[in-house]
DNA sequence: TCAAAAGTGTTAGCACTACACCCATGC
DNA sequence: GCATGGGTGTAGTGCTAACACTTTTGA
């Protein structure tokens, strides 16, 4: 029989390939603002990336879906590989070394813990209201505004980075309202996600008339109170149109903003 | 004293990490066609993608220019990850066996050879004038039309086709032009270029004002007798300005074409 | 002189920008 | 009424697509 994996206390030898390991950005959007899930061994003062290692006998993409799993309890979420770290300084051994000898496992079949890491990243866009993040025995895990984060394990602030400015480039490829917003929303809603990931503000007027051109949403005739002011319409993403989109990976809109 | 280096004979794990290698498309742009460079032990009738394990002391972007200088003999070549590859599925065992049973140098410490490989992906833009391609005592090397590339070993196909889907996406940002032609160059040339890569004609017209508009190119007081035709124009690249936007990831023009 | 391929110019249409103006709501 | 924020419209600008015409060269 065999073990069952956990990403949670280190990795094992027998059942994980011990220098491969999946990073994951997770956003969602909630408040008004994005958001960044962050775990923190509970022994430790380091915020790091949900992240694991991969088994022996699943793919990388399978590896990430369980990290996911294990951290907000959602099984078919929207996953894309990035980038890939692996500079011989990226993790360094002091720093480590810490992490390692709380959660180590002794390996079992002699097998030296590698001093040389490969992390595969991987962003993830998941519906906030749709995740269940539990803490877990030996960590923490919780939701950081993506303006506020704070200092990370090793390079993972580099690799959070990286992301942002992946998704920036691709944003016309990026179905980053579909995946990050509940089945209603806003259009100011939408606007503010481009908005934290383009780093700027975009035109209210302009963004409305090119968001509806595309086709791919359609208003809905309701509306919703927020303050004092005139509540806002509600829309919905056509979902046939979108996931055909994405599934032939066709270009959702221009990159231009 | 270390042992040496070489990609061409399999991997010895005493110096390299056991299951990470790296893949490399390398590029040029010759006779009016452009061009991928293949390798294949001469054992062996599977062409596959000029590639190597990564040391133990070595990054992976090291590693690619280790590859590269092995095959073209270039030192400072562009080079950029673009995707891994790391599914189960993606070696079959017997293919993998036949190549290593022939090269595998025996392992000096009892490890295994691991049945998991990840492959880290790269593209390269190279000045097919510059490079010295030689075969070596097991492997030929060999210069592919784009357009006539043979059946590969294991998933290289998937990773050449991902290697152009990916410059096509990124196509505004990536110096394909300035990489792949020589100092003095015609607008027909860079033209068939881009042409190669989007899989598809452009307008000779628009095309030259678009490449004038962005002013990287300066044209030259020359032009090159290219058959009974009028002779084309010479034009070169405006160095300092292409560096300074390669260097700051700034976009060299518009994702449309 | 003719075909082939290169250089230049023109036009219409579309997309993006930058606004002005109106509407709904709570205090 | 007024501040706040959402919805709609419009003129100007610049980019793109589609095309006509001219130039140069070798056969």
């Amino acid at each position: 029989m065999q073990k069952e994996k956990s990403t949670i206390i280190a990795h094992d030898q027998e059942i994980f390939i011990p220098n491969i390991s999946v990073d994951c950005i997770i956003l969602a959007f909630h408040g008004g603002r994005l958001k960044t899930l962050l775990c923190k061994f509970k022994v430790s003062d380091r915020w790091m990336l949900p992240g694991g290692f991969v088994g022996k006998d699943e793919d990388p993409d399978e590896a990430v879906l369980r990290v996911l799993k294990e951290r907000t309890g959602l099984d078919d979420v929207y996953c894309k590989q990035f980038y890939f770290f692996g500079k011989k300084g990226r993790i360094k051994p002091d720093e480590n070394e810490e992490m390692l000898k709380r959660f180590y496992v002794a390996p079992s079949n002699g097998h030296q813990s590698p001093n040389r890491y490969i992390s595969l990243g991987y962003y993830s866009l998941i519906k906030y209201g749709e995740a269940h993040v539990v803490a877990h025995e030996y960590e923490d895990v919780e939701w950081f505004d993506i303006n506020e984060i704070p200092p990370l394990y090793a390079d993972h602030s580099e690799i959070l980075n990286t992301a942002i400015q992946t998704i920036r480039k691709q944003i016309g490829f990026v179905p980053v309202g579909y995946e990050l917003l509940p089945e209603k929303f806003t259009m100011p809603e939408l606007r503010t996600i481009y908005e934290a990931i383009l780093g700027r503000e975009l035109d209210r007027r302009n963004f409305q008339r090119k968001m509806l051109s595309i086709g791919f949403i359609q208003p809905l005739n309701e509306t919703r109170r927020a303050g004092a002011h005139k509540s806002p319409n509600l829309y919905s993403f056509i979902k046939d149109k979108y996931e055909y989109a994405e599934k032939n990976g066709i270009q959702i809109m221009s990159n231009n903003f």
